[in-house]
DNA sequence: TTGACATATTCCTATATCGGAATACAATAA
DNA sequence: TTATTGTATTCCGATATAGGAATATGTCAA
């Protein structure tokens, strides 16, 4: 069995790190490709492929006109994968003060 | 070029679904290999596999004791993806905001 | 119609996977 | 030492990449 597809779910999407970047690019506006392709200093194919993707796994959304294609992250398709990541906050948060505890105990030996 | 690494980094590393499962199960406390494998019913070749790509990118540490391997989550480092999605936080707010506005129109329109 | 422009698809290749099976390795017990 | 237990690694095969190059498709303008 290979990897999973990268259109299997939007984990797999965004494991790519272009694929990141033009989500991030185009959650303030839509854009045409051809933005991205200049903005990004990618090449067309590639943006097109890398859109591919992220259209099949609902991460952006296209509104065609004319001869041009204007995408737009669908930032509720990324929602999940915020929740997901948000199960584990409290254990880093926890982590966190652990680590506190220990130089702040520390500090209070050496004084 | 094949599609990045799984060690790459933690977005790769996280898009296998059973490794999300293992990570959620290893978040509040330090497991020897043998529970993982009867609680989430995996070969357990497979979850030393899955376990080895964790560890490689830091999202997991391993304790070891006799022959016993105890792996726990390391929080800290789901952190960079939660940070990367939360910067679309405040477009599904928007997003969300916009339907209900369309929606309440509708719905005085319609009154 | 012809040409130019914007975008999408196809073909190619090298490679990293994931599961399964078998096996290796390490630590403890008998 | 030998057997057993817990974990890790290796080998295998099928497959889905990602980039590059070339090309196809679609839309508008002259």
């Amino acid at each position: 069995m290979p990897r999973a597809a990268t259109t299997s779910d939007a984990f797999n999407a965004v494991a790519e790190p272009r694929r990141r970047e033009i989500l991030s690019y185009l959650a303030l506006k839509e854009r045409p490709v051809g933005d991205i392709v200049k903005s990004l200093r990618l090449e067309q194919p590639s943006v097109s492929k890398h859109l591919r993707v992220l259209k099949d796994v609902g991460l952006v959304h296209v509104r065609r006109a004319g001869r041009q294609a204007f995408y737009r992250t669908n930032a509720e398709a990324i929602r999940p994968l915020h929740e997901w990541t948000s199960t584990f906050e409290r254990y880093w948060v926890n982590q966190l003060s652990r680590i506190k505890e220990r130089a702040e105990k520390k500090a209070k030996e050496e004084a």
